[in-house]
RNA sequence: GCGCCCGUAGCUCAACCGGAUAGAGCAUCGGCCUUCUAAGCCGAGGGUUGCAGGUUCGAGUCCUGCCGGGCGCGCCA
């Protein structure tokens, strides 16, 4: 509807506007605020004040004049300064109403995207323990954004990035065989850097069951020339003497057994865990993969002879700086491995030759440090910077009663995502999580979100999608059927302030759709939807919907809430979120 | 110290490349269940959009400087 509209103002644009005008806006559309200004504004007439030096009121009125005839509009005004409103026809509403209902699903699909290939990538926890309440946000924020981008027409392909290489990995491997030895009698000191959630335990027994005690050294041995830990000592050189200990000890066969044993099943329960909260990604890509394929020393190969790397104090420095970031990095450690940033760097530039064309990151607010430096290493490796977009996902801090629920991950200490799952829903967890903008701190009040007596949005919402079920439910106990194409024939009953104004917020949608997938921004949807609910609700109160006097107006009220029902079942459902049926 | 994000009603938040009188919910107060789910509806009060300047027809929105809060500045990942 809107679109029609914007095309139309672009052939009146033409005929005001001839060529000798340099550049012309594209005309911005808008719903008007407020109903005494018609349905949709333009301020095209006071952009163009200057450039044309001419009274905006003037121009508007050319414009007017030159709009070519339709029946989509019933009313033009000039307005204020210089606004164009439009007041459109009832028609063209009960056309859009029309089609929501017979679109369904496909309703507010659009395709501003098309052509478009995206990869976004989100979550990419670090493999070393099951995704607390922190990802969830990240979970349910990527997965949301990537729904709107397909919904706009988009190519989009779900991935997360797996840190399985580097020192974590070697951490996380001597966590499990420390557990393993005490699970084998073996007494210990657990050390501080390493890993101590209660699933290291778990793995850690699930080896005993599998290989018994193939694994098993004498402690002494295990701490032989390590240095002293924490407080004593240094909690990360003795972590890094375990580790090369369980090397040597273990051999590297066996050491790699344990290794791939904790990523695996750390790995299947972050998989799991997505696909429980309704996050299916389309790849788990591996760093290590990565890494073995040669495609990093590739990568570094590259920038090499492009003259971006050059040697300081033993190490390999890719020259950031020279491509907007702070500071040089390190890409070749002293030590011959190469470090993280290398491997993002090949990462990214792999991205680019699958085909894609924006490289979306969700990240969390602490990697903010991480863009400038990416986004100059793809301009360093010939890649366009803005093919990369990055979104910052800030903290969310749990509360539970009113108390903040303290979270440590070294610790072990923390809400994972399933409890959080299991505590209070999918469906409500994912609304909560997209309730605020990304960029916004979320205070996710756990006894609020699993409430289902306290006024909530997504109970709102939700409450207005299982009242139209339960109408159209009730219709075969009064013996009266839905016709829904009687019902579309007299729309134009439908004539109360109340009604139309419902069905102008409904028409709405697609253009909320498109908005909240160019911001990057489900909470738009979430506050639309709350909106269309309200009207809803306001109006089931105000009028008797299951009239058996008349046919026709009881069949027209039921298109509008089959209509209403079906703009909150897409509208939850990019959210990742199912509308109830009854309540 | 430098960089990024955030400051809007008592609280939690909206406000569509800058647009018309800054809007919701919670909380407070007052109404509405012999209409289909009261998890609802109707109404009232509540604001110098952190502060000070600037840009322009127009600023919560853009620019500069302060104040307050969060995060980051590794040969960790």
């Amino acid at each position: 509807m809107k679109a029609e509209l914007q095309q139309l103002l672009v052939e009146a644009l033409d005929h005001v506007l001839n060529d000798s005008e340099a550049e012309r806006p594209q005309p911005q559309i808008e719903r008007a605020r407020d109903t005494k200004f018609g349905d949709f504004a333009c301020n095209i007439a006071m952009m163009l004040a200057k450039p044309l030096r001419k009274n905006p009121r003037e121009i508007a009125q050319s414009i007017i004049d030159a709009l070519p005839d339709n029946s989509l509009i019933n009313k033009v005004e000039i307005a204020g300064p210089g606004f164009i409103n439009f007041y459109l026809s009832d028609q063209a509403f009960h056309e859009e109403v029309s089609s929501i209902v017979k679109r369904r699903s496909d309703y507010g699909q659009g395709n501003f995207g098309a052509g478009k290939k995206v990869l976004v990538e989100f979550v990419s926890a670090n493999p070393t323990g099951p995704l607390h309440v922190g990802h969830g946000r990240h979970a349910a924020y990527g997965d949301s954004i990537a729904n709107l981008l397909a919904a706009t027409g988009h190519d989009v392909t779900r991935e997360y990035y797996v840190n399985d290489a580097g020192r974590q990995m070697d951490i996380l491997a001597a966590s499990v065989w420390l557990r393993y030895l005490e699970c084998q009698g073996e007494q210990l000191n657990f050390p501080q850097g390493g890993y101590k959630g209660q699933y290291i335990v778990d793995i850690a027994k699930e080896v005993v069951d599998l290989h018994s005690d193939k694994f098993v050294h004498a402690s002494e041995n295990v701490f032989e020339g390590v240095t002293e830990d924490a407080p004593v000592g240094n909690k990360d050189s003795h972590i890094d003497g375990l580790v090369g200990n369980a090397k040597s000890l273990l051999g590297e066969e066996s050491y790699r057994v344990v290794q791939q044993f904790a990523l695996d099943a750390i790995l299947s329960d972050i998989r799991d865990d997505l696909e429980g909260f309704g996050v299916n990604m389309d790849a788990y890509y591996s760093e290590r993969q990565l890494t073995e394929g040669g495609k990093v020393r590739e990568a570094i190969k590259k920038l090499k002879s492009d003259g971006f790397v050059y040697e300081h104090e033993g190490a390999m420095w890719f020259k950031a700086t020279e491509f907007g970031d702070e500071k040089d990095r390190v890409v070749v450690r002293k030590n011959g491995q190469t470090t993280y940033i290398a491997s993002d760097i090949a990462y990214h530039y792999e991205k680019r030759q699958r085909g894609f064309d924006l490289l979306l990151d969700v990240l969390g607010a602490d990697h903010h440090g991480y863009i400038a430096r990416t986004r100059a290493a793809l301009e360093a490796m010939g890649e366009p910077g803005d093919s990369l977009e990055v979104q910052l996902v800030q903290f969310a801090v749990l509360y539970r009663g009113g108390e903040k629920v303290q979270m440590s991950t070294r610790s072990g200490e923390f809400v994972t995502l399933r409890e959080l799952r299991e505590e209070v829903g999918n469906d409500p967890a994912r609304f909560f999580y997209v309730m605020r903008s990304n960029e916004q701190h979320l205070d996710f009040d756990l006894d609020l979100a699993k409430s289902n007596e306290e006024d909530t949005p997504i109970n709102y919402i939700g409450y207005a999608h299982a009242r139209a079920c339960s109408l159209l439910r009730k219709l075969s106990s009064r013996e009266l059927v839905f016709d829904e194409v009687q019902g579309l024939e007299h729309l134009h009953r439908l004539d109360a302030d109340k009604e139309r104004g419902f069905m102008s917020t409904l028409t709405r949608y697609p253009e909320i759709v498109e908005l909240a997938a160019r911001n990057r921004a489900p909470q738009n949807v979430v506050h639309y939807l709350k909106e269309v609910a309200n009207e809803f609700h306001s109006y089931y109160w105000a009028y008797k919907i299951l009239d058996d006097q008349d046919d026709g107006r009881r069949n027209a009220r039921l298109v509008m809430f089959t209509a209403a029902k079906q703009v909150i079942a897409n509208g939850l459902a990019l959210l990742g979120v199912r509308a109830p049926e009854q309540m």
